[in-house]
DNA sequence: TATATTTGCGTACTTAAAACACAATATAAA
DNA sequence: TTTATATTGTGTTTTAAGTACGCAAATATA
């Protein structure tokens, strides 16, 4: 059989959450071209020839957002025949987490600007990018419980209360504050550093650390983190 | 910015895994054109401009091997940049289950013939499909402990000894048979039929059959299948 | 100085997992 | 036809993990 050349293009798009104070967001761009002119989409857009799939992913969220991200991993391939009113158009997903703060937003190229959107009020978005939105917040909320992604979404010192206020956003359910940190602290995977915050009245409280080395050390021993 | 049109063009390969007798089995195919001509591969190929990717997946697998499949889901998407010597070619694996036994192999295509392999003993793959096929093997192994999928791999009236056989050989360990079965029973998704098979010498075993709806309703109840 | 608020730790209770033993039913060999 | 062997099928006890819950310590505010 002959190499083929058939009209279909490739995209990558990226969605990448965010967590402030108990919300979790978004990061979304405006389309600066048609189609959907205006409108809000995830940001993305088409693969090089020379590139690999992360380093296209990587290239367009710094392109359109400004953001550069630490934590990405492929999510799905969306593959439909109708889901660009361009063309045929395949576009992998990626899924990514950063801390709003210490990250800021500038739109070039593509977008005329980003901007983060609280998770429960999305505007009305291009292309398939709500179902792609879906499929994710989905994974996010399976994996967080068997995967430590969740200090990727917190800053790099933070309070106990902080990891479980996230805990309990993310599983929409309250949970018990001692047995939660019974089985973190059974994986020895914080360390308590020498500094406290006060966050409002009450305590002042322990900032943490998350010990990566000390996580990978237990994934090789074959201890799994669960919640 | 404008319509691009790189060269790079889309696949789909399919990783079919098997079950008789206590062996895992990998669907292949003997290529018959270069690249690669002669050397065993994936299952797979190039994607039309008006199919979506599981009718592509589909499609390929019936043309190159003969088989039709009741069990796919989307694996990965592997798009580096030298993965195809003849130019940029990402594509989109999935991942497949069926009992070998009821499919006739029939290579028509771009197949020279099509076989099963025992997953231990591969032989030297084409592209990068090795590294395709440890994914799939690794998404099979973790996927069989928290998704009844095991029943895909086995015949439909099946002895409890055959799905313990199928466990143990997935999970690489010995499994405790009275524990394992109480805790399937528990979940009430076997329905055990009137029939009687004698394998061997012993006593003969019941059959049972998955009860695909039972376990349907119990997922909308929120109770999870875990072994 | 008293009150409200948040942090931090400990113990009792409940449920699920792991370990383990023996009876029942068939085939094959003595 | 009796005995040995293999496989199926069902218990109970022990151990560990998960859940529920109470109370003291440290701070801000009234």
């Amino acid at each position: 059989m002959s190499f083929p050349n058939p009209q279909i293009k490739l995209t990558v798009d990226a969605i990448v959450f965010g967590y402030n104070e108990g919300k979790i967001s978004i990061l979304l761009i405006q389309r600066k071209y048609d189609p959907f002119k205006g409108q809000w989409a995830i940001p993305g857009g088409f693969v090089l020839e020379n590139e690999s799939l992360e380093e296209a992913v990587a290239r367009e969220l710094k392109e359109e957002t400004g953001v550069s991200i630490n934590y990405l991993e492929q999510l799905y391939t969306f593959g439909n025949v109708d889901r660009d009113p361009r063309g045929r158009v395949v576009s992998v997903a990626y899924f990514g987490l950063i801390h709003p703060e210490g990250h800021t937003l500038e739109a070039t190229t593509d977008a005329e600007k980003a901007q983060w959107f609280d998770m429960e009020t999305l505007p009305e978005l291009s292309f398939d990018h709500k179902q792609i939105i879906d499929v994710a917040i989905e994974r996010l909320r399976g994996k967080i419980t068997y995967e430590p992604i969740g200090f990727e979404l917190l800053e790099t010192k933070f309070p106990f209360s902080n990891l479980e206020k996230l805990y309990t956003t993310l599983l929409g359910r309250p949970i018990d504050r001692r047995n939660f940190r019974k089985k973190i602290n059974s994986l020895n995977i914080l360390d308590e550093l020498d500094e406290k915050i006060s966050q409002g009245k009450g305590r002042p409280a322990s900032l943490f650390r998350f010990n990566e080395k000390r996580y990978k050390q237990l994934q090789k021993e074959g201890i799994i983190f669960e919640i």
